[in-house]
DNA sequence: CTCGTTATTTACCGTAACGGACAAAAGTCG
DNA sequence: CGACTTTTGTCCGTTACGGTAAATAACGAG
């Protein structure tokens, strides 16, 4: 269970309720691992049959009250167990690269209208990312084990988003150069710095 | 469904059976996508089913009889209109990831263990990818549609690993010059509260 | 002759993950 | 007042994943 352990990841920061959390895998850990609230309120419920998280309610008024949930020293140590283990490589599971698989076979018209939204969407996480890495680590550096973890982070993603945006860019390139003519003979090999 | 779809865009180039699917999946789609044997054959009976794909029989002496499996005309039509759909960014899922986002509550001896491990990992992948493109695509040029689908792929799978890679080396060098300094409070034993 | 391997397909079962719908109570906007 | 949003959850059904195992048959190692 891995939805589980960035859970008690999540809670190492700091206690927070399942709505706070819900926030969190939309945001920060949620740049490279998406969760909805209702698996987090699930998740969060075994996590506290197994007494790896403890909840507090917190009355409030005007507002249902809420659960703040903690890591407990069985949850830090569980945490701990987890990430002693060897990590698995994850594969990709991208359809759209399913579909380049099968490029003969499918539609152009609508691969292309999907490569340019999906071309937007990584430009502006990749900007998203400059902009969080430029808020967060002006300088660049880090100073803590936890601000080192963020700050590689985010230059992976931010690293990614570039690399996927640069191929969607030069797919649709080889796309239309295509159209035009039977065979192909486009994209160079070196780094593209040419500005979109 | 998309391991069914990544199914059927398999099955464009030739029909297969199960068992060389699996392979497949195992090798060039697998780079991307990985799927057991188990679900490969599970996901056949419901293509089947649904009458997108269309099994023969082949008897076979000394060996078990095999399916063969070909796209139907139905399936086909299923390929082209779930490949015109708006494809979903998929999430990267990394538990390696997570680890670093807790990074501070977690030992660095094993993480700097499965980072090298990663590390060769990518870079193994990266040079197989490598080598695949320098044998079906020596000059860097594709020919019809369905090559350039998958170079383009190859090439995104090549940096994809190489950018991987990088970070794995980069985040070992860098735990190792905060471990030099020593700046940061030390997770081994002895620190921990840990109830008694 | 048995044991392990390769080739092939399939079943059973439990866990993990996904995602739509619903509930309930207080806030704000028009 | 009512509609809509925020906040905090629950319920339920489906899909996906993955371990273990089994049937069948040739081929080679010990």
């Amino acid at each position: 269970m891995a939805l589980g352990d960035a859970i008690l990841a999540c809670l190492t920061e700091r206690p927070m309720t399942g709505y706070e959390l819900a926030k969190t895998f939309d945001s920060s850990i949620g740049f490279f691992w998406k969760a909805d609230h209702q698996q987090i309120y699930r998740e969060l419920s075994k996590l506290r049959d197994r007494g790896h998280i403890q909840g507090r309610e917190v009355v409030q008024s005007g507002k249902p009250n809420k659960l703040v949930y903690t890591l407990t020293p069985e949850g830090r140590t569980a945490l701990r167990h987890w990430a002693a283990r060897p990590s698995t490589p994850a594969s990709t599971k991208d359809d759209l690269l399913v579909r380049l698989h099968a490029l003969d076979s499918i539609d152009i018209e609508p691969l292309r209208t999907d490569l340019m939204a999906r071309l937007e969407h990584h430009r502006d996480r990749h900007a998203n990312y400059e902009r969080i890495l430029k808020k967060r680590f002006p300088d660049g550096t880090a100073e803590g084990r936890l601000d080192l973890g963020n700050l590689l982070l985010l230059r992976l993603g931010a690293r990614h988003e570039q690399m996927v945006a640069d191929f969607c860019e030069e797919t649709l390139a080889a796309l239309s150069a295509m159209s035009g003519k039977a065979s192909v003979v486009p994209l160079e090999e070196g780094k593209r710095e040419g500005k979109g």
